[in-house]
RNA sequence: GUCCCUGUAGCUCAACGGAUAGAGCGCCGGCCUUCUAAGCCUGUAAUGGAGGUUCGAUUCCUCCCAGGGACACCA
């Protein structure tokens, strides 16, 4: 989740300095915890008398639901079952006839669900990569290159990273499967191919930065190209209140859930008056997402996060709802003026700002460094910082200063102008990080 | 055991080697007959420890302590 916010808003900030960005998702649609999540949920189905008809009517969030529990349930079965879920795996792998319609079928949930919470999320994607389909070239490259890249070791492929001053990992099994290392040495000439990137993000959890070392290094020795091309942003692990979250054993919080608490809790901050229940329940929806999505990004994403749902994601203070919120308070200022930008003439005033005034113009005009700067140093969360600065600064003017009420016509107009700049940047702002805004709240 | 990352108010986060270490939450006390109180103002409190480099260290180096992660057939 924090890598696909993470992910967006980078590619946003990327595409406002210039760059061409390619959007890549990759995805695990083979592999050892396919067919654990298969067998797991073959079992609860079984022991439900759930039949497949039945199921298939389930909406995207319960079959995703299901597939969650099917792939917990082949995590704690494994130990037992091992070799039967490795029967099957092996069989997913060769593409088995007897297999096929169930792989189909939960393949389809499973990408479904994604691709739901995608276009809920504001993310979408230039092309998705499987390692289904990266498998085979995967593995003919890595046994194009076995002998002087890759050794031979108990009947696997590995690659020995010891002489490169890393680790020793396993590219093909003794089973003859490539493992996600091998996997990846099929996907990187296939994305250089759909788009010869000058340089290649991963953005992926730090756990697994060791293991993209490796990769990138076996990657370099099979083709020079990819040397200084292929990089991992190292995203720090979002712990939950102590305990580490994990699909494996089911210790996790589910999208749709942690959005309808926040949903709940918003629910009882919007002003019914005026507001028709499709306008509250967009409302609802945009600053949820907007809650989840600032909480993420606000940090560094080098760092580890520490996720409560009671206090990480906030609605009032440094959070989205807070720059929404400035935001909708900016345009109803602006609508009750009748602002338009066309009639108001830019002219030198004589007067003198006042302080607050000359905070929100020596902030505001920052806006294309720090956009910049988060470019450079891959980090949304100095759009986030900057953003609620302003809007921060802008509050203090607002509570000191009236801008309808204004003491002269001129100091009128220029409070309007002011405010309709600092609406736009913040919604420039918001808009690098994937965050929608409302006129109204 | 080896390697990597991280230690800043009670909690969550900021601070190109530079000024009085900033915010948010929490807690204290104020502000709505006036443009949206999801707001504003006031008070409270911190650099894990010991050395070193430097005119100057939260920032760089060494060691220690604590937490997280990785370390061959998972992804």
């Amino acid at each position: 989740m924090r890598t696909l916010i993470t992910g967006e808003a980078l590619a946003r900030i990327f595409e406002a300095c210039g760059a061409r960005v390619f959007r890549a998702n990759y995805q695990g649609d083979v592999g050892p915890h396919v067919a654990k999540a298969i067998w797991g949920i073959e079992k609860i189905f079984q022991e439900r008398a759930i039949p497949w008809k039945q199921a298939q009517k389930l909406n995207v969030q319960e079959k995703a639901r299901l597939l969650g529990e099917g792939y917990v349930r082949g995590n704690q079965e494994y130990e037992q079952q091992k070799d039967r879920i490795d029967e099957l795996n092996r069989k997913l792998y060769e593409r088995a006839k007897d297999t096929m319609s169930i792989y189909k079928k939960t393949r389809t949930w499973s990408l479904d669900y994604f691709d739901s919470i995608y276009k809920r999320f504001g993310t979408r994607f230039d092309k998705l990569y499987f390692e289904s389909e990266v498998a085979d070239r995967g593995k003919k490259i890595v046994l194009k290159n076995r002998g002087n890249i890759f050794q031979e070791s108990n009947g696997a492929v590995i690659f020995e990273g010891e002489k490169y001053g890393l680790h020793t990992r396993v590219f093909i099994t003794q089973d003859g499967h490539p493992t996600y290392e091998g996997k990846e040495m099929g996907l990187a000439p296939m994305q250089y191919k759909d788009f010869p990137f000058d340089l290649n993000i991963h953005v992926v959890a730090s756990e697994q930065s060791a293991y993209f070392q490796v990769v990138f290094k076996a990657l370099e020795l099979i083709d020079e190209k990819f040397k200084g091309r292929e990089c991992h942003l190292s995203m720090g692990m979002v712990q939950l209140v102590g305990k580490k979250m994990s699909s494996r054993t089911g210790v996790v919080i589910t999208i749709d859930h942690l959005l309808s608490e926040i949903k709940t809790l918003l629910s009882r901050l919007i002003k019914n008056e005026g507001l028709t229940p499709a306008e509250q329940k967009r409302i609802q929806e945009i600053g949820a997402i907007a809650a989840v999505k600032y909480s993420m990004l606000r940090v560094d994403p080098k760092a580890d996060v520490m996720f409560d749902l009671k206090s990480s994601v906030s609605l009032e203070g440094d959070s989205g709802p807070y720059l929404l919120y400035t935001y909708a308070r900016c345009k109803s200022i602006l609508r009750k003026a009748k602002f338009r930008i066309s009639n108001v003439g830019f002219r030198s005033h004589k007067e003198h700002f006042s302080k607050e005034e000359l905070d929100i113009l020596r902030l505001a005009y920052r806006f294309e460094e720090i956009v910049r700067e988060a470019a450079e140093k891959f980090e949304p969360n100095l759009i986030c910082g900057f953003a609620f600065d302003l809007a921060q600064t802008y509050n203090t003017f607002y509570h000191s200063h009236s801008v309808l009420q204004a003491e002269t016509k001129e100091k009128q107009e220029f409070r309007l102008l002011l405010t309709a700049a600092v609406a736009q940047v913040i919604s420039n702002s918001l808009s690098l990080l994937g965050i929608q805004t409302l006129e109204k709240m």
